[in-house]
DNA sequence: AGACTCCCCGGAAACGTTTACAGCTATCGG
DNA sequence: CCGATAGCTGTAAACGTTTCCGGGGAGTCT
């Protein structure tokens, strides 16, 4: 029994020659029994007796290598600390995982920079595909996106003619929603607290208020928007500024670390919510929840665009062949007490687009 | 020039072998040159610029099976919405990147089956080293822990014997710090809402909650425990049932997601906070911050305990050889306005471990 | 009984990289 | 002028797996 080749390893882990070796068979029949596939009885029985006794755990690289695919699904995103990543990140990687894969997070920071260079490293292949989330998209994003060489799937708006698998919703209609259903509750000082213009979403939203306003024949006042990043602290501190030189009687929030931050500012100030102020944030997390009194905020479906996405990548890791194709989940109000209807002269909602579907909240506001 | 093996995978991307042809030099010479050892000056410049021009980049996998490892790094926590673990991520992801390597999350759910299946399946080397946070340890655990065959390090309470790196706090300590804080500004009927008294952090806290009454003669009065698990419903659900039956003056709660809960329940059941109860969370997270008033947390050092598992874990790859190796991070109470002494009789701390260091509030409670 | 089919098995190639080894050239010192 | 040395280069092995392919044995059908 002459081997060819050393077949142990200096750290004395076992490989499929051990396997082979020890139940007296090939490599490749090996291989194959552990792969489940072929095999007569009397050899299933030796090598799977065989890989007992050594404690025999396939080698991920090595197969990974072979069959060029790694098993691992990236999602890269601004902030893990934002919940709506989180529950998008959770809807993500309960898709992935039915598949048997993995998912590999990265926190890009926003950082234009950070995430091309992730797009670009994409191409040593150490991943299956990737879904991204980016709040800023440049050329360079673009054709890092087009000459990707392992799938991508992105999560947001795009450029309209960018032949990338594509899930978003219409952030404009959702601050419509919001805005809607302030004005049919009585609202007209409707003041908006945004994230930065620069950004996607931002600029999406920042155009929403002011179509919806506009609609209602409300004239646009400079004074009741204010623009911060989308974090807590920047929320807070933005809705102090406004608060410092306006009276809004409502506002809406660009998202929920926003709406947070501003409810803190309100209260602060002494403000009821809703009795003075209304409060409408956007995305629906947990979060909106979580407040005392609950967030009335509009979801943007973030759970839903990431089971979407993570099964348009999961597709398209099957078949690269496929056209791009581009999904929308609509935004959906959810009412809850952070803007009950308490003024004194609530008129019902007139020539809004679409009547708002609401979910019950699961308490009014305790007087 | 008769070539061996077909050098242009069907793919068309383009390997070391391509690069080599194209500069007309061997792939063991195009390799030095990639990886920037060796080279006469005529071959670097050739290389480099057949790389250059077919965009050549190294298959990632490819290299890992050749250097046997994968520049990953796993962290396993329960809850990858639990804001104490995204603190604790954002640590260990910021020494993880900083090593030039890339982090891997794993949602155990808390799911023992789970979690020592992650542990098993680390026998196939998808990974260099694996960080994990569980909730409950089990025999099978520690065996997981011990024979597997990539550097593992745990954040929490383990067996005291265990050989395995390990980075823990003391939660008992935590907990007393709390009620020697609500004790010294004249609380007495001062309940508590815990976790799952199986797991490992639920039971701690349960021992020092007990201990810390007893030691300040305050009889135990089991009508003001509650337990549920740690998320905000459950916290908040637990509170109520609490209120129900028993009429505390301050809470202490096992972590940040019940203390949010439990704030939203009294606020709900018109309890003033802090002054008709006083809370104290735990983990002192950044929804600590976010609520209206502020809530007092014990910080256990989250952030701190993942870049020091971090650390551990880098040096054990560096070098398997080193003794296990065990770090503590003391637990450090931080007072806001939910707890702030508003008691007609407070009392100056009296006979407490150790004085609590506390970082002042950002802001009071506006009245 | 012979031919054909089916299944199982082992050898070897392949995935794409790094690297040990040996051969070569050129330079330098004696 | 010759030997040693240093530096570069190419061949080939190695990482651990899967899979193609050809050979052989057993079973079946004609």
């Amino acid at each position: 029994m002459g081997r060819k080749r050393l077949q142990e390893p200096a750290d004395g882990r076992p490989t499929v020659h051990t396997v082979a070796a020890r139940a007296g068979v090939s490599i490749a029949s090996a291989s194959r029994v552990l792969n489940g596939v072929g095999g007569s009885p009397e050899t299933i029985r030796k090598v799977r007796e065989a890989a007992a006794e050594v404690g025999y755990v396939p080698n991920a690289i090595a197969r990974s290598l072979q069959s060029q695919r790694t098993g691992l699904v990236a999602l890269a995103v601004e902030d893990i600390g934002n919940p709506v990543y989180v529950e998008m990140m959770r809807a993500i990687e309960a898709v992935v995982a039915s598949s048997g894969r993995q998912l590999l997070v990265h926190a890009t920071g926003g950082r234009i920079d950070n995430e091309t260079a992730l797009l670009r490293r994409l191409a040593n292949r150490y991943v299956d595909g990737m879904i991204v989330s980016p709040i800023r998209v440049t050329d360079d994003h673009l054709t890092a996106l087009t000459d990707s060489p392992v799938p991508v799937v992105v999560v947001g708006q795009l450029g309209a003619d960018a032949p990338i698998d594509n899930v978003r919703t219409d952030s404009r209609h959702g601050v419509a929603l919001a805005v809607d259903h302030l004005v049919a509750t009585g609202r007209r000082r409707i003041g908006f607290v945004n994230g930065p213009l620069d950004t996607v979403p931002g600029a999406a939203r920042d155009a929403g208020f002011r179509a919806a306003l506009d609609r209602h024949g409300i004239p646009l006042d400079d004074e009741l928007i204010e623009v911060g990043d989308f974090q807590y602290a920047a929320g807070r501190a933005a809705t102090e500024r406004l608060l410092a030189r306006a009276d809004p009687d409502a506002l809406v929030c660009a998202n929920d670390l926003i709406a947070v931050g501003a409810l803190h500012a309100l209260l602060v100030a002494g403000r009821r919510v809703p009795q003075d102020v209304a409060l409408v944030g956007m995305d629906d997390t947990e979060l909106a929840r979580m407040m005392f009194p609950q967030l009335s905020s509009v979801s943007l479906g973030s759970a839903e665009r990431g089971r979407r996405a993570a099964e348009l990548l999961l597709q398209r890791i099957a078949d690269a062949a496929l056209p791009p194709r581009r999904e929308q989940v609509p935004p959906n109000l959810v009412v809850r007490a952070s803007s009950a209807a308490t003024l004194p002269t609530p008129r019902p909602a007139a020539g809004s687009a679409g009547p708002p579907t609401t979910h019950p909240s699961s308490e009014g506001v305790t007087a």
